[in-house]
Parts: structure tokens; C-alpha cells; sequence
DNA sequence: TTGACATGCAACTTTTTGATTGCCTATAAC
DNA sequence: GTTATAGGCAATCAAAAAGTTGCATGTCAA
């Protein structure tokens, strides 16, 4: 995984609501995405290019829709490994909360 | 806290090594962190401002010497709650792991 | 098969950002 | 005091990023 892509990625506040957009309701379209958002189709759709380069969202082809949907994983991981690069002390809690939470992974 | 600046911060990857390299050592001042990275003192200066705008970075003059210390509750402040966003089987733990760390806080 | 709809592609403009050069100020050391 | 050192400030430059317009392609529905 490119930690640059995925920092840059959610660098912008933008992309950030679209992350939050996909949360709150999985699979929606390019147009649905662009919806309630003050920019062009265009500017959304290289938006979510950018998310997918980061591997951040996945998409998938129904007919001429594209449905749009969250990758947690990157996030994830980025988290854990900052959080444990600056914060020692969590460093043992979290690989417990890590092995105890790896039944219930879908990543 | 601003989270747009926190990100944006986070963005760059030569902040991101400022980052790293204050993790090392903390204190370290204006030269000794230009020494080693491929840059200007004055490019490195903008990058710290940046950094101690978003909260990551404080410092505190010592003569004519400024030294830098990092402040990770900006990026604990952002993992987690970009952990709980995203990742809801993990709430429980979380909240668990964050009481359990209660006494270890130092921030 | 025609028209409407969903998205893709490309050129271009504007803004932001990373970095530089040149000069100035303050502190320390001799 | 004079000189060297650490850092601050400002103008400028170039490259990257965000957004736009215009047109092309592919799919559905009548």
C-alpha cells in the first residue's frame, strides 16, 4: 500500500465528504455522489478516481452506473501505524485489540 | 481542533519525515532537522510553521535557538475517530482501549 | 432506432503549494 | 565591539492540484 497516495488522498475536504457520503449510504452513483456537492460531475468523478487510485473506495459496473463503495483497510492501516509510531505506550493495547478484533475483519 | 489542517499537514511527505524525525529526537531545532533533508532551511521553516499551525508541532525558544517538539493528540484525535467512522465492529474495543489507557495519557 | 441518461476523456484555466533567493534581526562567542 | 551563527521575512518561481467546458461513448427505454 502507498501511504503517500492515501494521505493525499484524504488530504482534501472534499474527498473526505465523499468518503463520508459512501459511508452513510453504500453503492451510490457518480451522480448520486455529485448531488447535494457544489462542483461539477467532472470534478467529482476525478475525485473518486483519486479515492480508488488510494485504493480508498472500489467501484463496480451495473449497466451504464457505476456504484461506488468505501475501503476502510487503507485507513486502517495508516491509523494503527501512526497511532503506534506515537504513541508507545498504546502499542500493547492495541495489537490485543487487533488480535481480539480479527474474527470480525473485513478487510 | 481543525481536521482539514491536520491533513493537509499530514499530507506532505517531507513533513511527515519532520514528523519522524522529531519522534527520534525531540528538541531539535531548525538546523538540525534541515541537516539531512535535501531542502532549504527556509523550505524546512514553512513546513514546520505548517506543522505547528496544525497543532502537531510546538516549540519554544532557547536563545537564539528554536527548539521542536511534537504533539500527537491531533493525529489521536483524527485516528480515532476515523477508526470509529469506519470501522464500527471496532467501536466497543476502542472505547474499551481508550479507558484501559486512561492513566497512561499524556495528552 | 431514436432519444434520454450515465459516465468517460481531453484541453484548458485558476489556485494552491513547495521551494528558492536575497536580505534582515537577534543572540552568542571571541 | 566584531564576527559568526540561528533564525525570520518577503518576493518570486515553477509545478501540482482543483475545477471548468466541450465533446464522445455506451446503455437503457420507448
Amino acid at each position: 500500500m502507498d501511504d503517500d497516495e492515501v494521505f493525499r488522498a484524504l488530504a482534501d475536504p472534499s474527498r473526505r465528504r465523499l468518503l463520508d457520503g459512501l459511508h452513510v449510504r453504500a453503492g451510490q452513483t457518480l451522480g448520486d455522489l455529485t448531488a447535494g456537492l457544489a462542483m461539477t460531475r467532472q470534478a467529482v468523478a476525478k475525485h473518486l478516481a483519486i479515492l480508488e487510485r488510494a485504493n480508498l473506495v472500489s467501484s463496480q459496473r451495473r449497466g451504464r452506473e457505476k456504484l461506488h463503495f468505501i475501503n476502510p483497510s487503507p485507513i486502517n492501516a495508516i491509523a494503527e501505524r501512526w497511532i503506534l509510531k506515537f504513541e508507545q505506550p498504546r502499542l500493547a493495547a492495541l495489537s490485543a485489540l487487533k488480535q481480539g478484533l480479527e474474527g470480525d475483519r473485513y478487510d
